[in-house]
DNA sequence: CAGTATCCGTTGCGATACTG
DNA sequence: CAGTATCGCAACGGATACTG
């Protein structure tokens, strides 16, 4: 499938039609290279480290201390994906005790701000998200 | 934890500072409530349904025949994930053969803003992030 | 400290069959 | 057409133990 996002797209162009066309503009292939990128998006850890390696450079227990209820191993797993994608730098001190250090790359920084506008979003509608949740299970309930 | 997600901190703000002390602010409990509505775009098809239903209103069966490769299950599923937390309205007709149409909600052409920041920016950053992962795996590869 | 390795329950999700 | 119900596998991800 394919759901238009160009660059080009606003909002406000859509935001006004009401009509049930669907004439959108369609470019096969398009949705499944965005989600290849999206799909980071989707992993339960992903986000939360990019976002706290927003505020810098930070160790690997350091992280873990500030994911609340992230495991060792989750860690490890989300901190390689995110270097293999090239998102995060991994920087190796050879010291003993050893020393690693997770800093955000170019390409993470960029993603920083799309995700913050995210962020912001979830938290300003948290509100009207969880009252929706509410009445449609308490209309459920009522059966 | 806590990143700072707040509708102040501005991506420019922190773009300059290379300093490792993260002497960022953070209140927990803030993270909690974001991802209650960010593990939404966790989910593999509901980005994709919503960037769909911003083209305008669709039926069932048109939306399983745009979404490639999402089954009957998932799409009812999501759908009704989408409409509880009040992304989505459900209208059903009570014809022979019945005809259920979705929409997007306010507060679901709200969400369109940030998600297609989001999907533009995998768009267009795409390449960067195969490259990365080709270049990963060639040293991997390497040992 | 920063991992790796193993076990193992839970969940996600597709395939299939059936219904108003 | 638009679902619901059931099965079954594969993955996700937590707990634990071990290592340089």
């Amino acid at each position: 499938m394919s759901y238009a996002t160009d660059l080009t797209e606003t909002s406000a162009s859509r935001a006004a039609s009401t009509d049930t066309a669907p004439s959108q503009v369609h470019k096969p292939g398009q949705c499944t290279r965005a989600n290849e990128v999206i799909s980071l998006v989707g992993d339960k850890w992903s986000v939360q480290i990019v976002m706290l390696l927003g505020t810098g450079r930070h160790r690997f227990m350091e992280i873990k201390r500030a994911i609340e209820g992230i495991s060792q191993k989750m860690l490890t797993v989300t901190l390689r994906g995110l270097e293999r994608d090239g998102y995060v730098t991994r920087t190796v001190y050879p010291t003993i005790p050893p020393k690693v250090e997770y800093e955000l790359t170019d390409l993470g920084l960029d993603l920083l701000e799309p995700l913050r506008a995210l962020g912001s979003w979830a938290l300003a509608n948290h509100d009207r998200v969880v009252a929706a949740r509410t009445a449609y299970d308490a209309r459920a309930k009522a059966k």
